[in-house]
Parts: C-alpha cells; sequence; structure tokens
DNA sequence: CTGCATGCAAACCCTTTGCATTGGG
DNA sequence: CCCAATGCAAAGGGTTTGCATGCAG
C-alpha cells in the first residue's frame, strides 16, 4: 500500500504540499508524521486512533498510539482531517476532503452503536436547507466562529427494530 | 428542596405516575430510584451524572454512583430524560420534557470545552426546517426509527475567538 | 422467599501525560 | 547543537461491572 502511494503523484503533491504547510509553521516533519500522513490516505470515510494506528503499524511497527494521538491533534489543527464526536465510544475521524454538508448526518444506533452515514434518507432531509442555514444564519450573525456542524440522529437501525 | 417537592402536588403526580410505570414495566420502585427522580426534578437543562450524584446525596448519603448511572440508563429508557452526548469528555442529560427542537441544537466550544445551548442565533438557524423535514421526510421513509436528533456546532465561542 | 437492585471497589477503555531519548533543521 | 517530537508506560477520567448483600413485591 505504501508504495502505492509512493508511486502516486498526486498523492506524492499532496504530501509535498503538507512538507510546506508543517514548516511554514514551524513544525517538524518527521518519519513518523509521514508515516501517519500515508497511513491516512488509505483510510476511507470514519475511521478511529486504532484503525490509523494498526495502518500505521504497518508501514513503521515502531510507531507508538500517542503519536497517532499527538498527530491526530495536530492534523486537526492543520484542518487536515476533521474530528468527529457523536457519542459513540470513541473519537472517529475523517479526511477533509471527505467532510462534506451531506456526510455531516449521522445515525447512531442507540442498541448496537452502530454508525450510519451513507444513507440516502438522512442526507436529503437535512442537507440543503441546513448548509443555507448554517452559512447565511450563523456564520453571518453570530458572536460564534463555527467551523463545522454535526446532526446526528439517535434510534434503531434497521437490524436492531 | 426535597421537601417543596414532596409538597408539590404536580411533582406528586408525576412521580405517581413514574411509580406506575415502572411497575407496570416489572421494575421496583426502589428508594434510590425515587431519590434520583427527585433529585432529577431540581436540575433545569443539560446535567450531567455527577450533578445528578451531588443532588442524589444531598437526599439519601448512602446512595452510590453506579446507581445514579444504572438509573439513568433505565429513565433513558423510559424516556423520562433523554442522553445528549455531543462530543464533550463527559455525557450530559436532559430531562425529556426540556428536550425540543430547539433545545436539541448546541455549539461545542472546540477551545474551552463550553457547551452553548441558548443561543437565539444557533436555534433560530434550524428549527424550523429541521422539525418538519425530521417528521416528515425520515420519520416517513426510513428503514430506521429516529428517536431524536441533535445538531451541534463545533467552533470557537465568543470568549475564545 | 426470590430475584432484581444496590454499594463498593475494581476493572475498563480511550486518551493524555511525564520523562528520558531521539533526531530534524 | 538545541529543542521539538517520539516511545513507553503509567496516569486520568468517565463509565461499567462483578460480587456479596439488601429489599421490594
Amino acid at each position: 500500500m505504501a508504495k502505492v502511494l509512493k508511486e502516486n503523484y498526486s498523492n506524492v503533491n499532496i504530501l509535498d504540499e503538507q512538507v510546506k504547510k508543517l514548516m511554514k509553521l514551524g513544525y517538524k516533519f518527521t518519519g513518523q508524521r509521514k508515516t501517519i500522513f500515508e497511513a491516512l490516505l488509505s483510510e476511507h470515510r470514519l475511521f478511529d486512533a486504532e484503525s490509523l494506528f494498526i495502518n500505521a503499524k504497518n508501514l513503521d511497527p515502531n510507531i507508538g498510539i500517542a503519536t497517532v494521538y499527538r498527530t491526530l491533534e495536530l492534523f486537526s489543527k492543520l484542518k487536515l482531517i476533521c474530528k468527529i464526536d457523536i457519542g459513540t465510544e470513541k473519537s472517529m475521524y475523517m479526511l477533509a476532503g471527505d467532510c462534506s454538508v451531506e456526510t455531516s448526518v449521522y445515525m447512531v444506533c442507540t442498541n448496537c452503536k452502530k454508525i450510519i452515514t451513507n444513507n440516502d434518507c438522512l442526507k436529503n432531509a437535512i442537507k440543503i436547507r441546513l448548509k443555507e442555514n448554517a452559512e447565511k444564519n450563523i456564520l453571518g450573525n453570530c458572536n460564534l466562529k463555527i467551523d463545522n456542524f454535526q446532526v446526528v440522529f439517535k434510534g434503531l437501525c434497521d437490524d436492531c427494530q
């Protein structure tokens, strides 16, 4: 997986951009940060720290979980990823490029704790109005600086009803 | 506080209703559950388990935190309270009677972790459209049984900007 | 009486932190 | 060279759980 990524021009370019971004802000582009960045590119949709840790460990068996958490925090600050807290036991993350109005709508099953993100019904219900409202009313008039939002439905999924 | 509640007819009635509800479902109406129910009535808006535990301990110094957690879970099942997980470090709860479309809209400050619930701007942005959509599209067409929803904005509060 | 409910303390789980060491710039 | 970054292990903090005991029905 790592080799494929290294040979992929667009990912190399992304990596290159990130190096510059990190340097410019005074952060070091260490081997571990590069590894975690590469591991990140093989994640899809929502992922958790453990999954990323496992992916990163495949690329560098010596990497520590603490570094993963610290890097997740850094990458969140750099807006490279979004941290998603929707009342599940652990924090979830998403590549910033995957974050959109659509993907900000979730359902969490109160029984099996499953997260449902790709349900058209959920998405359609909210996305247009919410985006409109968020941009016009919230960002415009508030003394709050909104970075992103999440709509979370709680209830029973198909399997648990 | 407890005495006031006991002499308040409407609360006595609520309590009475709850006794019947518990009994009917095969649960025991124990002294601790009564205590926690009374402590609950003195909570306002969002509260956490610790706050309820402190209130309950004032009424019954022997009550244990585990009982509070177990009772919060039970009362959630009975729809007496709503559990609110919005990515803060601890779970928050709200009396079901206080839950509404308006109170389902929060902002969590990514810096100080403060929860803002009573901001008119936040509420107005979403409530009407969301309620409409939730009832018509979600509850109507999905293979999901939605109990409630939360809209969480993440960003910087007034103080932290 | 019977078995659910309780209190206590320990376990849990994810996440953060202290500290000695490493390595990037 | 220097200080930020790392790995390890331990600590943290909210929540859950095992177990012996208590008590509602």
